[in-house]
DNA sequence: ATACGGCTTCCCATTATGGTAAGGTCAAGG
DNA sequence: CCTTGACCTTACCATAATGGGAAGCCGTAT
């Protein structure tokens, strides 16, 4: 198997492939006498292996973990828990943070009337707290909209 | 007020503030005799929105616009509720996809019994389908987990 | 033999951010 | 006047994972 037909076998893209092998997460592939990379239904494996991992958001460098679990026979599944829940721990954070911007804006958005006027209180609330104070919902305390401000990163 | 005072002031870095105006997100910062930026207020409070913009999510490239409409008194407020709608359309997509991956990760770790043994459903899922078929609820008809494959990018 | 498609390597680009190094500047204190 | 420490300047490098392209070799079918 050349490394487009293992590509396409494992759903990995032939450029992925070559890179996983130079950063050393896959073995170097064996070649033809004329430099083709040759590729085995067991190399084939690996590298489903790793694309349904980063289907599950896994970064290259907790997939090494993952293979090195799965190709140890004395692992323990505690370990390989770990790094799942792990995952999902992570996910859930990132999740959260997304979810709380989408908050955040759909309640400016949703004070925003988005006609051909230009007061916005999008804007109004970006351009530094609220100075402005114009709000479509024409009659509203000049309550300010309580926007959660986050940092993450 | 020079570039650290401003960051200080905005909660952008002085690094990301000579970052923005690099690539002409702002304005060239005027120059002391000696050639330090200096900065106004509102110079700042530009700094300040582009750094609430971001913490909602939007890019920089997206910023460009909302800064476009920002400084246009002409602006329609329909053309600002477009730009947070789409984030916000953009920002559930991909809570969405992460979600499926959370439900997944949690589907395979729950059935993982997280011990001594090596036996690890989420392996076996990884590795291939379901051929090992060891499940730890020690008896689980051979009905293998249905796994949710997706592929967004 | 010739052409087309696949392979090889090497380089570049992306996004937004941080780090570091070498050197100029400013203000305070001796 | 000189030193010191904090701050500024530019320039370069690095990150994570992926795609794109060029230049050149290889293999197979006509």
């Amino acid at each position: 198997m050349n490394i487009g037909e293992a590509a396409k076998a494992s759903g990995v893209s032939a450029k992925m492939i070559r890179y996983y092998e130079s950063i050393r997460l896959i073995p170097t592939a064996g070649r033809t006498g004329s430099g083709y990379r040759v590729y085995s239904p067991t190399e084939v494996q690996m590298l489903r292996f790793i694309r349904r991992s980063r289907d599950l958001g896994f970064s290259v460098e907790k997939i090494e973990e993952l293979l090195a679990l799965w190709r140890d026979r004395t692992r323990q599944s505690a370990d390989v828990k770990r790094l799942a829940t792990d995952q999902i721990d992570g996910l859930e954070r990132k999740v959260r943070e997304m979810q709380a911007m989408i908050d955040t804006l759909r309640h400016l958005a949703d004070a925003c009337c988005g006609d051909h006027r230009p007061d916005c209180p999008i804007l109004a609330d970006l351009g530094h707290g609220v100075e402005h104070g114009s709000d479509c919902t024409t009659q509203q305390s000049g309550k300010a909209v309580p926007v959660q401000h986050f940092h993450s990163r």
